[in-house]
DNA sequence: AAAATTGTGTAGTATATACGACACATGACA
DNA sequence: TGTCATGTGTCGTATATACTACACAATTTT
């Protein structure tokens, strides 16, 4: 479950083989946040960070900031905005979709993207 | 935004003129809450109540736990947690469907539920 | 008229969230 | 070999969340 820890350590650790600017330090100061904290993010000695520190975090190591979120156990507020604007529907609509295979989703994106209403 | 108090009131005063079980005092009761706490959330003394607590007071009212929950400002954590699983698809499909119509999207429900796939 | 029920004001609490500041030993490097 | 950067340990804080407990005046019920 804190999996986001070690998942961003790895990535950031990763990025830095080949990139000095990928120390705790220097990503911390990007992001705006100490290094010790991020240290301890990275170490799951703390709970992952808000849902705007996560998003600046994922944007500067080039990941999906919707995947990220995930990982630290949240869905972005813009989602949920969207949802309760409608709830009954988007409710039964995730619900429904629980199981289905992703194949079968992502028809339903293009479907929806190719606007057929 | 401090709609849900309001809403809550209204619903349980309807309740109220023809049964007397619908008093503060007694939904607080069986929602196993302080009156006066309840008294505060219908006034919007204080901010909603917890996701445990709106939906034990939604169903005492009668009222889809989904649209309190969205008048609270809240997504309940099932939702979220199927949109973690797979964040990216699922965050595709909720963005791709923001300014769809009810209908389109009611549509996509029923495909998905006589299971196309 | 007594008893019970009503809603609400006041005051306080426990826990979680989301960090910052500073110091320090270790290792890189020039 | 001195400087600089590295990650991390310790301590503290501000704000939000989610309530409880008690009391009391007004109304309703019996």
């Amino acid at each position: 479950m804190t999996h986001f820890g070690s998942t961003i350590r790895e990535i950031r650790e990763r990025l830095r083989r080949d990139d000095r600017r990928y120390s705790v330090r220097q990503v911390a100061g990007r992001v705006g946040i100490e290094p010790a904290y991020l240290s301890k993010i990275e170490r799951g000695e703390v709970a992952p960070p808000s849902e705007a520190t996560t998003v600046r975090l994922a944007q500067d190591l080039g990941e999906d900031p919707d995947v990220m979120l995930a990982l630290a156990g949240k869905v972005s507020t813009d989602l949920q905005a969207i949802i309760r604007k409608r709830p009954r529907l988007f409710a039964d609509l995730i619900r429904q979709l629980k199981e289905a295979p992703d194949k079968a989703v992502l028809r339903v994106v293009r479907e929806v993207r190719d606007g057929n209403w």
